[in-house]
DNA sequence: TAATGAAGTGGACAATTGTCCGCTAATGGG
DNA sequence: CCCATTAGCGGACAATTGTCCACTTCATTA
């Protein structure tokens, strides 16, 4: 189990200063046509063109679209973990686990929610929809939570890997998008579906 | 609101004889590619090419891959839409509609274990993911169960849209494929879990 | 500073999906 | 039976994603 994630925080070898100011000039770009334009209706190629670099360097930097529309929320994705491990453990200001995965759950709605259409639009390639990094964090949150509300009591005995999975297919983006702008619904109206069924509905009688 | 719906069961004005023929013959092409090689590494040119067809031809067939798809198990859905419209309203055999709810979520399971290749094949142009032909009539059923679960005591008081989303995204063909093959869950697994989550925990206390 | 080799770059290419549109031929009315 | 209408056909084209690889440039080191 080598650690190798391509984590731009720990430069493995080395990353040359030109191609780092290459990235940033692409992200820049990037983020004025998907504001321009949408995410969903820019192109990669488009991307590349605009940013004046031929598609492989694009695509170098960025594997696909999702990791590229990631890249742009990076800040607030990071926010949003430093705050949910900021809760999660944090047994004395919410002693119950069921009380910190309805935190979660709701923090998870309103930060795709902000950014539904970059989420949209980089879904990415379909093998990495349920276990990519993003996904894997929350999924691996999720499971220490149901576990702890488990042995606690709060929660009568139950697969705590497929819950967790129903938990994250019940809020993905394309879903999310879907119930938002199809058919109308708040973000409060998700919020309190979700609770209904996994803190309420799952609650130990 | 027009009739439109292109079912092929009401030649609404005429249907060529050789057009007939030319469906027929695609769907066995398509029926062995798929066979042998799987869906997913299927292209639509091959199917074309396969077929001594046209791509237009093929496309007018069958707007994308999932129509495709779709055709190909179109008898095993019917039959499934057959056995459900049997047990759905069969308030003698079945007096809790909670218990219909599970049956019917037992026997999506088992479909879509069933076909699975052709239904993460043609998973469709995600527009038509939450409310194609087939997940509307789905969706559909999921109501009238839930409603009238609720109106009979059995449900607390819930948001039976949102929750029958819920419902589908849970069980929806990539995700299963994702838990039958790369996690190893068995369907039983699947459908336990599905009861617990949405049939023991949403039943009213 | 010059050489070296790895990191980075560009754009041609391959693969795929889906559309367009001029041509062909089945069908049905006269 | 013949012709006009129009469903149906084929395949070129456009759009997009992603890969490949020969070439370039930085950065280290001798």
């Amino acid at each position: 189990m080598t650690t190798e994630h391509e984590l731009e925080e720990s430069p493995k070898r080395r990353e040359r200063r030109d191609a780092r100011a290459n990235r940033q000039h692409i992200l820049a770009v990037a983020k004025r046509l998907f504001a321009d334009q949408g995410a969903e209706a820019t192109s990669m190629y488009e991307v590349a063109q605009a940013a004046k670099v031929g598609q492989g360097t694009l695509y170098r930097h960025f594997a696909d679209k999702s990791e590229l529309c990631h890249a742009l929320i990076k800040e607030d994705i990071q926010a949003f973990q430093a705050r949910v491990d900021d809760f999660i453990n944090d047994r004395e200001r919410y002693p119950s686990a069921l009380q910190r995965l309805e935190l979660f759950i709701s923090e998870k709605v309103l930060l795709t929610d902000s950014h539904l259409s970059l989420l949209v639009a980089g879904g990415g390639p379909q093998h990495k929809r349920f276990r990519g990094p993003f996904n894997q964090w929350m999924y691996d949150r999720l499971i220490l939570l149901l576990e702890e509300a488990m042995e606690a009591g709060e929660l009568a005995p139950l697969d705590v890997n497929f819950t967790a999975d129903a938990i994250l297919a019940a809020i993905m983006p394309h879903l999310h998008y879907y119930q938002r702008h199809e058919l109308g619904y708040s973000c409060e109206r998700i919020i309190a579906g979700m609770r209904h069924i996994f803190i309420e509905g799952l609650r130990a009688k």
